[in-house]
DNA sequence: GTCTATATATTGATAGAC
DNA sequence: GTCTATCAATATATAGAC
């Protein structure tokens, strides 16, 4: 019994992870769950039985993805808030996160799918990023300036990702990794 | 001929609004050519008529839809440019924004189709975003201060989206109408 | 220019074998 | 827990009538 269900959490984790790189990548609402299900080396079968349904897949997804990228703004708790903004500015504008969605942020490639799902998905979504907002201004020392940071963030990678070119796309990083605004 | 040519392009005017609409409410790719259809009150065969494939009419469609928003952007031209930005970052970000995407900018709500579309797409959506930019640029004075609001508020209507509580959506929208950023 | 009918593929989901 | 087989529904797209 412990030793099942400790498989069944690591395969889950697995399933979870492989599933969320090709739902980034190729839409959530636009992705058959049988390619979800192939690109994690398993069948449709295997993923209804973690997670029951297409829907339950993408409430695990949001808080999976979510803790993975909270865990990461997390890191360096010592340094100055605006050492921080600046390396975390310059880690997340980046091409490759402009180039690899299946390995970033789950908001820039998931956020509109979420919008459009359950209101139960949109909750957990909330509340992931509640947290996310909430440890951001603890560290900067600004509700507001937290809201902010993610907003810029998230909105210069959607319009990066969207447009054709390097140049541009690389106008939009530069543009938003400096200081700034009214 | 000229007549017919006429007819044409207004029919098509308006099959743009409509599948528009329901494109932005619903996703593009999440959603089949016979519901963009019905929504504009043909069947799918008048739309593959004036658009030839689905991926034709996402390029109209980011064509229509951007100019529209270009056109919204533009307005006002003896404005001070602190008081433009105020103007509209309260028009955009905006409670009836969020709860009515049909009615809004493409970008919160396609622009992650779009991402993952053909270049050809990509190319589009480009010329126009750079277009607005560059007016907004213009405006303000500074080009990547219009990088910035655009970055910002695209994000922050995403966020305030895919959130399930009212209270988070008027966060997320208060905090990003008030000026800073460091 | 728009309709109906249709072709082929794929969708989310379930049942039963192992 | 995962597979294969299968369901009804829907996907994009085309052909031919009007």
């Amino acid at each position: 019994m412990r030793y099942q269900d400790g498989y069944r959490e690591q395969k889950r984790k697995e399933l979870l992870k492989q599933a969320g790189e090709t739902a980034k990548a190729r839409g959530f609402a636009a992705t058959g769950i049988d390619a979800l299900a192939q690109a994690a080396g398993v069948t449709s079968g295997a993923l209804y039985a973690h997670f029951g349904s297409k829907a339950g897949l993408l409430d695990a997804l949001v808080t999976n993805e979510m803790e993975r990228s909270r865990a990461r703004w997390a890191r360096r708790p010592e340094q100055s808030p605006d050492a921080w903004m600046a390396e975390e500015l310059a880690r997340y504008l980046s091409r490759a996160h402009v180039d690899m969605p299946e390995k970033g942020c789950l908001m820039p490639s998931l956020a509109a799918d979420i919008a459009r799902a359950p209101e139960a998905t949109r909750r957990i979504f909330e509340d992931q990023l509640s947290r996310a907002q909430a440890e951001i201004a603890e560290r900067l020392g600004d509700a507001d300036e937290a809201w902010q940071f993610l907003s810029r963030i998230v909105g210069a990678m959607v319009l990066a990702r969207a447009v054709a070119s390097v140049d541009v796309q690389d106008e939009i990083l530069k543009a938003n990794r400096t200081s700034g605004g009214r």
